[in-house]
DNA sequence: CGACCGATCGTCT
DNA sequence: GACGATCGGTCGA
């Protein structure tokens, strides 16, 4: 699973001259049109959603609750749905743009901590949807650090109890102990 | 701590 | 016209 892999690797943007990065350590998966919490659920396929039914590796950027810009990844082959959410990550370079960005007077886990926060550390925004994430705007790295299976634990995802019997898929990733890593489900 | 609540607007029905 | 794949502040214990 792909939300799996995700989490070590590194995300790095380079947005208005400005250079962050930061390595994931809090995934979802939503698995297109099977899945009821997924905005692709029996094959909707509208002008928002429509980034999710591209090839993989690009990105799916929508507004959530009027005011939160939500960065997910497009895993799979094209016309099928698939995308993973970043939910969290741990900063590694640009942590003074982050604050100036996020408003924040100090650096704490919650610059990072939960999806809206990553894209308004991150300089993520709607303009990015559809963007291909080979690209140097956003991309994808990865460095020695490595994860030892252990380390990962997973539970059902955040936020999404509309979605009946799918809201307890454990579709929820992340590094266990890890401080940037958002609350648990409700 | 936990529970609750308001902000805020694009998207879909 | 209703409703979020959220966040941060407030309130009470």
């Amino acid at each position: 699973m792909i939300a799996r892999e995700l989490l070590g690797k590194i995300i790095i943007t380079n947005i208005d001259g400005i250079t962050t990065s930061g390595r994931i350590v809090e995934t979802e998966a939503y698995n297109g049109s099977t899945d009821k919490a997924s905005h692709a659920y029996a094959g909707r396929r509208t002008n928002r959603t429509e980034p999710m039914y591209a090839s993989a590796a690009t990105a799916y950027v929508y507004l959530c609750y009027g005011m939160h810009h939500l960065f997910n990844i497009v895993t799979n082959q094209k016309d099928i749905p698939h995308a993973i959410l970043i939910r969290a990550v741990e900063p590694l370079q640009g942590m003074e743009d982050m604050l100036i960005r996020t408003g924040k007077r100090k650096l704490d886990y919650t610059l990072t901590k939960g999806p809206g926060n990553v894209s308004k550390a991150m300089g993520i925004n709607k303009l990015h949807t559809g963007l291909n994430l080979l690209s140097n705007t956003i991309f994808i790295s990865e460095d020695d650090y490595k994860i030892d299976e252990t380390e990962i634990a997973s539970s059902p995802r955040i936020g999404v109890a509309y979605a009946g019997d799918d809201a307890l898929l454990a579709y929820r990733f992340f590094i266990k102990g890890n401080p940037f890593v958002s609350a648990k489900p409700r």
